[in-house]
DNA sequence: GTATTACTTAGACAGTCTTCTAACCAAGGT
DNA sequence: ACCTTGGTTAGAAGACTGTCTAAGTAATAC
């Protein structure tokens, strides 16, 4: 009755999710579930060298400053960035590992749902 | 000056995101940052035959139908999921390419953040 | 020290989201 | 025809979010 996908740990897929999982993965979805967010983890990502500063970062938007740090603050306490000061700026970068978390949820899921 | 990572098209990495790329991945990312809708899609995506019906759903949580039914909605809209009525019970189904441009968003991201 | 620039924190306000109850439509069984 | 079960729609209440202004801290320059 029930056929398996020969696809390895497809994480959705492979059973329902726990409540507790549930939980902790929407918080992660929800820090870059913002458009503002969303393309400040891509400036950063993809900044020379692998970082960036704010300041780089507020001018590219029509937001003010307060507002790019309460977002930066948003993505460093979901653990997506880290933040630096050195000298007169403040430098973010990615933290991979949790990208990582993000990039799992649904990556097998895509070509594997069951079938009959 | 800058170095390039020989891995291929992250989209986050790559470049920065544009401003309308943004609010188009944010809005389907909204779609999934929620623990009941990320258990909903869970569970119709692992359910045997890639569906499962409404009826099954709403027992799994503590929440009311029309609660249920709202989240289901906000899936349906994001183009995550698609029902389809039979007899008594509404069927719904994981629509794979939508689950795919998730997936896409961060997976070639985690171990490419470029370097200097 | 004072001023200036860079960034964060605090508080307020408008808009959005999640949930509920109540009411409605759809299909089947008597 | 009526009732029951399954599911959606409508509207409302409370919590949460994104943005701002105002005020605060940190580091450099004079």
């Amino acid at each position: 009755m029930t056929a398996v996908t020969i696809q390895c740990c497809p994480p959705l897929i492979r059973g329902p999710l726990s409540e507790q999982d549930a939980v902790d993965l929407a918080a992660l979805l929800k820090a870059v579930a913002d458009p503002v967010r969303l393309r400040l983890l891509s400036m950063i990502g993809s900044h020379e060298g692998g970082e960036a500063c704010v300041c780089d970062l507020t001018d590219a938007f029509d937001l003010t400053a307060p507002t790019i740090s309460h977002h930066l603050k948003v993505l460093r306490t979901a653990g997506l960035i880290d933040g630096e000061r050195r000298g007169t700026w403040v430098y973010y970068r990615v933290i991979p590992e949790t990208v990582a978390r993000l990039s799992a949820i649904f990556t097998p899921m895509a070509d594997s749902v069951r079938q009959a």
